[in-house]
DNA sequence: GCAAAACCTGTAATCGATTTCACATTTACT
DNA sequence: AGTAAATGTGAAATCGATTACAGGTTTTGC
């Protein structure tokens, strides 16, 4: 069903079709009758050919590292929020934390219609910054920090001190001791690679900076680069505690890859300590007893604190700059904004436990 | 950057440029001097122009109903694997489990030139029926049954039968006996929408199947419907907790739910055992401790196998019914596969601890 | 050496919509 | 009444690609 057979159907021209469609002027008399036709027909216009004469689709794509996610699906439920209360529609393109892919999609978001892009960032290379600069379409990004298009990110530097100085009080309250020595070497870090600037870098110096300044040094020996994934980070915590079984904390860079530090506890006690039965529960609270071992992440995972009662994690408002995020996309889009903006959003410490 | 100013600056027609990017009749000569202005200009061919004319996108549009799961990135990433080994894209729309949503999402996948559909269902309502018995493009639907379309669903009737018998077989080792009486009344079952023919008639009622043939009965005062949150699990569980004290085991229809009911357990067991004191780690031994209450659900969920040690649950192949949506709609599109399929998966029971 | 096949090329039609334009008809206002 | 403004209308141009077609040149085969 084309325009044409419609129009041809209802004995008027294809312009007084269109027009019918998109509320021109036309008479009631043709309006029935158009009515009509569409109604028997169930006819739908090709938005394919309405975008290539229009330029407008109404609809955003989002470039997304992983669906399974929640920091990702609390952004995209931000920007979901705010594009259908304007009556966009939104696409995902997931890239598997595979930066190519990124591109790929870029791309294809560039040369398909859609009116503007939201990359929720992970690494930014030469090749992005490229397509940054020369995109036909707007382009919003969220969660990493870059000259070369608008961008909100989070405090992730503030948040790694917080976290800092949180796991330096800790251990202190925990061993009793104010001094570097004694404390220094028990912590251990679980980061991520130094490509990702917010993630790999600003949060990693920011919890540097954070235990240094309550007089913690975090040792090289003690630290372990994981991917963005539970898995990775089971075995990077498997790893950590073989080769030092002094740790007593556990810092990750995600809430995820603290998820496998915690999967790596169970594992390790079980192997540590035979003894300790097998019936079931047994070997967890074995383990959750050791309140020698324990684990932090980033980002509040609501199903980690559900099932584990919570670690001491941080909160981003990752909805809040998936909404930011859209609101500065459609002012791009819709109001042709040129001043660029770079917006930094806070943070929020949350405490295992915070209730008591 | 169109293909008519790119065989203007290359002195050709655009019908050579065309021809060189698709690999038509083309002299070497003209071929290096297109090659120089394409590289120049780093024109891109717009794709929704290209598509208008060949009706080929080499683009599969997968509607999912949230993004945020893990069963339903295992689905995506079974298609992913198909589609780019053949060339494919994939672009993802989430309904946030709003059919209506979901209706709009498919019209737009339409009208949108993607090549076919992959719908991830949730309810089949009558407007979707109307939906695949008109599409112009293929679609598949994974996870729901359905006559409209090619489908690949999971054999929820059996994975609910085998849980069944394998909770009234707990109940049993608990309490050490074999009678209805005394088993009866004690296991409770958060299930959904009876919409959800899947997950929430079929699994439900094989569950139901699999107590009874075990000799226990499923006692309507004992069960609770949720959403697909962890949220509503949590709701669930702790009024089923205030209102049967007596509870011994709570069956989840998902183990996000299950999860739910998990961090319920935690917050029940702070409120009725305020003297279980509040140091972090002795609430959560405290409830692993009472073996009377277990949690069961469906979906075998890595992220609660890890944090949890492992409750007993249900796999699916989810990715397995990804890859064979995927492979029977590539069928339909490329070879015109007329022939409609309907493909029941299996499934495989993961209990708690299994290594023991 | 000559026909047939293969190789190149550009013009113009096409995909399915929107929109400009030129023109006709009403309605409203001095 | 006479002009201006508002309302309707369809033909044709347009968006940016692909491709059928018609025609020209070279290569191949015998």
């Amino acid at each position: 069903m084309t325009i044409k057979e419609i129009a041809q159907l209802a004995g008027v021209s294809s312009a007084a079709v269109s027009r019918y469609l998109n509320g021109g002027y036309i008479s009631e008399e043709k309006k029935e009758k158009i009515r009509k036709v569409i109604e028997e027909t169930g006819y739908q216009p090709s938005a394919q050919a309405r975008m290539l004469r229009t330029k407008r689709a109404c609809l955003v794509g989002v470039v997304v590292p992983k669906i399974n996610s929640e920091s990702v699906s609390r952004v995209t439920a931000g920007i979901e929020q705010v594009l259908s209360r304007r009556g966009y529609q939104m696409l995902l393109a997931s890239t598997d934390n595979e930066p190519e892919k990124e591109i790929t999609y870029l791309r294809l978001f560039e040369n398909y219609p859609v009116d503007g892009i939201v990359l929720i960032g992970t690494v930014i290379t030469a090749e992005h910054r490229r397509f940054l600069k020369e995109s036909k379409v707007p382009v919003v990004v969220v969660g990493q920090y870059t000259k070369y298009a608008n961008c909100i990110y989070h405090d992730d530097y503030g948040a790694g001190k917080a976290m800092g100085k949180t796991v330096a009080e800790l251990m202190m309250r925990t061993n009793g001791k104010r001094g570097t020595e004694e404390t220094s070497g028990k912590v251990a870090y679980i980061g991520v690679t130094r490509e990702d600037k917010a993630v790999g870098v600003s949060r990693e110096e920011g919890f540097r900076a954070g235990l240094k300044a309550s007089g913690v040094e975090l040792s090289e020996a003690y630290t372990r680069k994981a991917e963005f994934t539970m898995d990775s980070g089971y075995h990077a915590a498997l790893d950590l505690l073989d080769e030092h079984p002094d740790i007593q904390i556990i810092s990750c860079a995600t809430d995820t890859i603290a998820a496998g530090a915690i999967e790596a506890l169970l594992a390790y006690s079980r192997e540590q300590v035979p003894e300790a039965a097998s019936a079931s529960g047994t070997r967890m609270m074995y383990i959750l007893n050791r309140s020698d071992i324990r684990v932090t992440g980033f980002g509040d995972n609501q199903f980690l604190k559900a099932v584990t009662g919570g670690i001491p994690t941080v909160h981003f408002g990752y909805k809040t700059s998936g909404i930011r995020g859209a609101e500065l996309l459609l002012d791009v889009i819709e109001r042709g904004e040129k001043i660029p903006v770079e917006m930094k959003l806070g943070f929020r410490m949350v405490n295992e436990n915070e209730m008591e």
